[in-house]
DNA sequence: ATAGGGTTAG
């Protein structure tokens, strides 16, 4: 735990007698510098001139506040004329103000408003402190909140629980649960303040992040045996964290329960909740949720609406979102930038791109700035489409509008060059994503091994592989089937084998994309009747053969050319109601002589293949 | 009086 750093200790700070006021020596023109603010912000986000840059700067986060631009000015103008007044303003009149401008997001104008302060040897109060540093904390920079901590504790304040508390919400902000947690456990073992619901809360949230919803749960219950009502925002908490594992049941169980407890949800609580039943496609249940916000007089917000259409439009159902988008205008909200997100990614995953591509232009139109996401369902949108031109456009719109491609970015990219058999430009790319600081992640590796092996380079998939696990990731079934497909279509039978007794000497349960994966292995080696073992083997294991695992089959037997089976496996597919596909077809056109075509065959060709089959000019799928 | 906890999009 890094309690303040080595810089303050040169600091010299006196206090103002009065308790809770501090005061810098005149000494040092910035307690900023100090900090090494100044010189560890990489993006110049705070500058010495870093107040009218601000002001023409938006925040990265979000577009909402551009309309917010006057009123930041207006605050920045009103801070500098209260500086000079004599008398000085109360303290408290400058705090709301800051406080206003870290509602609106300006975080690095607020530092330097309160650095303004510090430069004129202006008293600055713990209040102001707990502001600096929740506004490092939104920056990222933790690291500078815990040495304006050690300023406080340096010239022998007391600091507040709110102080711990903001200290903690910054740790998690940048998810270091655990230096959380050893911060919570100190202040309880040296008695160094009493935690209230608010500390509770923030390190319960942490751990819900963490994808540790139990140890929050455990938290909950021991807050609450310390004497500590949890608050609707603790519960909250929990339901989210619960929502989030799916444990959508258990969430409303815990909402009964605190309702019992007369401790009251708002929207927060039913959006959660919402969020949790949709995701599970739990429609009515959701629309239970939104009855009962209406008995209890809570008013859906942007968030309720926002989670209703990211869900229609995850299901498809881009009409019922678009009505909820309507919904929202008629009362009152405007759509932000995550809704016209919802809307472009809706369309996308339908590979919709020109509807897409005009909301996206509706949305610029209103002057709503589009974010990083909302580019990477457009990238992920075009990849779809191999239109991996207009992918790389947007890419490079990116660096234009000075966004950060995030992992996915990269990810989705390496899919698109991968799916135009551009494995060179993809394994470019990702050396570069990786010079330029972005770790992979599971979905990038899960890409990467795809594409290798589609574009016939297995055996850089399965080194790659290894260098995987060694980095401590647990490859799941779809790993392994990609590799297994990969190698068996690469004529690696054996690899294939050795791959496929390995997931189960994991754990890991084989699935039917697995299974004909191995099936299409020996029937390319002509090993037909292994192939049959396998389709025996599954179905004890509960995993049953499809209709594609029975085309696999035909096609082998009809590539081996041996006709003798083809009549009975015809039968057995007929039997199982299963059809015949195009690439089944087309082969059977070409290798099945006219002579052995009596009629006992063209009956059942004629009944196995689906009309659309044969008016689709017989063409093989591959 | 002013600060500090919970919700949405790839």
């Amino acid at each position: 735990m890094q309690m303040g750093v080595g810089c303050v200790a040169l600091v010299r700070i006196s206090a103002t007698p009065r308790k809770g006021i501090l005061l810098l020596d005149s000494m040092h023109p910035s307690f900023l510098l100090w900090l090494g603010f100044y010189n560890s912000m990489d993006n110049n986000l705070l500058s010495p001139n870093s107040i009218s840059k601000s002001l023409s700067t938006t925040p990265a986060r979000s577009g909402r506040y551009v309309k917010g631009f006057d009123k930041l000015n207006d605050a920045v103008f009103l801070f500098n004329r209260m500086i000079h007044m004599k008398p000085l303003p109360l303290l408290f009149e400058f705090n709301k103000l800051l406080g206003d401008i870290v509602k609106m997001k300006h975080y690095s104008t607020a530092i330097s408003l309160i650095n303004k302060l510090w430069l004129l040897r202006i008293s600055v109060d713990a209040y102001m402190m707990n502001i600096a540093i929740n506004c490092f904390s939104h920056l990222r920079r933790i690291d500078l909140g815990f040495a304006m901590f050690g300023c406080i504790v340096k010239c022998g304040h007391e600091p507040l629980v709110s102080t711990y508390n903001t200290l903690l919400k910054g740790l998690v902000l940048e998810d270091r649960i655990f230096e959380a947690e050893v911060l919570f456990k100190k202040l309880i073992r040296e008695r160094i303040c009493e935690p209230n619901e608010v500390t509770y809360g923030t390190l319960m949230n942490g751990l819900c992040k963490a994808g540790n919803t139990n140890m929050a749960i455990r938290l909950l219950a021991y807050m609450e045996e310390k004497g500590c009502k949890p608050s609707k925002e603790g519960y909250s908490t929990i339901i989210d964290g619960l929502c989030k594992d799916r444990m959508v049941d258990d969430a409303l169980t815990l909402l009964a329960e605190m309702i019992g407890k007369r401790v009251f949800p708002n929207v927060v609580t039913y959006n959660s909740l919402i969020y949790g039943l949709c995701n599970l496609g739990r429609w009515e249940d959701a629309k239970q949720m939104l009855r009962e916000m209406d008995i209890r007089k809570i008013n859906p917000d942007m968030h309720t609406y926002n989670i209703l259409m990211d869900a229609f439009c995850k299901e498809g159902m881009i009409e019922d979102a678009e009505s909820v988008f309507c919904i929202m205008i008629e009362k009152g909200e405007q759509p932000d930038v995550v809704s016209y997100s919802a809307l472009i990614d809706g369309y996308c995953l339908r590979g919709q791109m020109k509807e897409a591509t005009a909301v996206f232009n509706t949305m610029i139109d209103k002057n709503i700035e589009p974010n990083i996401i909302t580019l990477n369902s457009l990238i992920n949108g075009h990849c779809k489409r191999s239109n991996i031109d207009e992918a790389m456009k947007l890419f490079k719109e990116i660096a234009r509008k000075k966004l950060e491609p995030t992992v996915s970015t990269y990810s989705t990219i390496l899919y698109g060059l991968f799916k135009v058999g551009r494995s060179k430009d993809a394994l470019e790319l990702f050396e570069h994503m990786q010079s330029i600081g972005l770790t992979p992640n599971f979905i990038t590796y899960s890409v990467l091994l795809d594409g290798l092996c589609k574009n016939h380079q297995v055996d850089k998939a399965l080194s790659l592989f290894r260098i995987i696990i060694k980095n401590g990731i647990h490859p799941n079934v779809a790993m392994y089937t990609v590799l297994i497909d990969g190698s068996c279509k690469n004529g690696k039978l054996d690899t294939a084998m050795d791959l496929f007794c390995e997931l189960y000497s994991r754990g890991l349960h084989p699935n039917i994309v697995t299974y004909n994966a191995m099936i299409n292995g020996f029937c390319n080696k002509g090993l037909i009747e292994e192939a049959k073992e396998v389709v025996i083997k599954m179905e004890k294991n509960g995993v049953f053969p499809n209709s594609v695992t029975y085309n696999i089959i035909l096609q082998g037997i009809l590539r081996w050319k041996k006709p003798k089976d083809v009549l009975s496996h015809l039968k057995e597919m007929d039997a199982r109601g299963f059809s015949i596909d195009a690439s089944s077809f087309y082969l059977l056109l070409h290798m099945i002589p006219a002579k052995e075509q009596d009629s006992n065959f063209a009956d059942l060709i004629q009944k196995l293949v689906p009309n659309d089959v044969l008016k689709s000019k017989f063409q093989p799928a591959k």
